[in-house]
DNA sequence: CTAGAAGCTGGAGCACGCTCCAGGCAAACA
DNA sequence: TGTTTGCCTGGAGCGTGCTCCAGCTTCTAG
């Protein structure tokens, strides 16, 4: 078979620099994130560096869109160990979801709220500075 | 030369304890962001306890929109640096704001993209769970 | 084969935004 | 009047989410 050539599973996963540039994520927050178990203990090399397979970087992917709608790295470790159970935990994952979702939806009514009183403000410094 | 009391105007203020009802933050939180320049120094009483005026109250109340909206302490600081120093700096307040403003929006238009990537994720799982 | 770049681990450190004392004076109620 | 409750200050401490580092191993280009 091949000698030291790749072979085109492996040709398929990332090192951790690349992740990093796709993702925006540090190294150090990747590692992190494994070490805190949000990233199940991810393939490695012969040598021990971390290869990033495509699952892994769908998860991530998963992972910071919880993150950035404001998901802590507690509620983050629950879904992870969910996810990690495999597929009987998906009515919890729903029901986790769902959740979130709906904080979501709140939390971005409440900006638009709040949106809307800054323009007023924004209004009010505008008319005060035309009428001098 | 204000040193006297049972005035109007001191039934018009009110003590931390009352503002902390109000807006929902602590006393201690009160104490802090005017230590840190958020809140110019408040009135006090005779006894030196703090006597919280409508303009105070309603100051914090823009206050809170800013932080609630994602401003930093830091850029609080700035903002109630400007507010300080009087009329001249509403040129530079309503910038802030309008940046403030600017980013809010985009903030909101990426919840709201990332919300709806959560409801794909949702749906995917719902149908995982109706053909089993 | 080798130099330099990249990655590893465990653990310390940091920025932010509060939060919690201790020890003491102020205010309100009975 | 007393005593209970409230507020004061300065400063230490904390939870979160990273970020940095030392000392060492692995990879890769030439």
């Amino acid at each position: 078979m091949r000698m030291t050539e790749t072979q085109p599973l492996l040709a398929e996963t990332l090192a951790i620099s690349e992740v990093a540039t796709l993702t925006g994520l540090s190294q150090d927050t990747l590692r992190y994130y494994e070490k805190s178990g949000l990233i199940s203990p991810v393939g490695r090399s012969a040598g021990g560096q971390r290869r990033y397979s495509r699952a892994d970087i769908s998860w991530i992917e998963l992972l910071l869109r919880l993150r950035d709608t404001g998901m802590s790295v507690a509620d983050m470790q629950r879904f992870a160990e969910m996810h990690h159970h495999g597929d009987t935990t998906i009515p919890e994952r729903l029901d986790l979801l769902r959740r979130h979702r709906d904080r979501l939806a709140e939390r971005i009514r409440g900006l638009q709220l709040n949106g809307q009183a800054l323009d007023a403000k924004i209004a009010y410094y505008e008319d005060f500075l035309e009428e001098s």
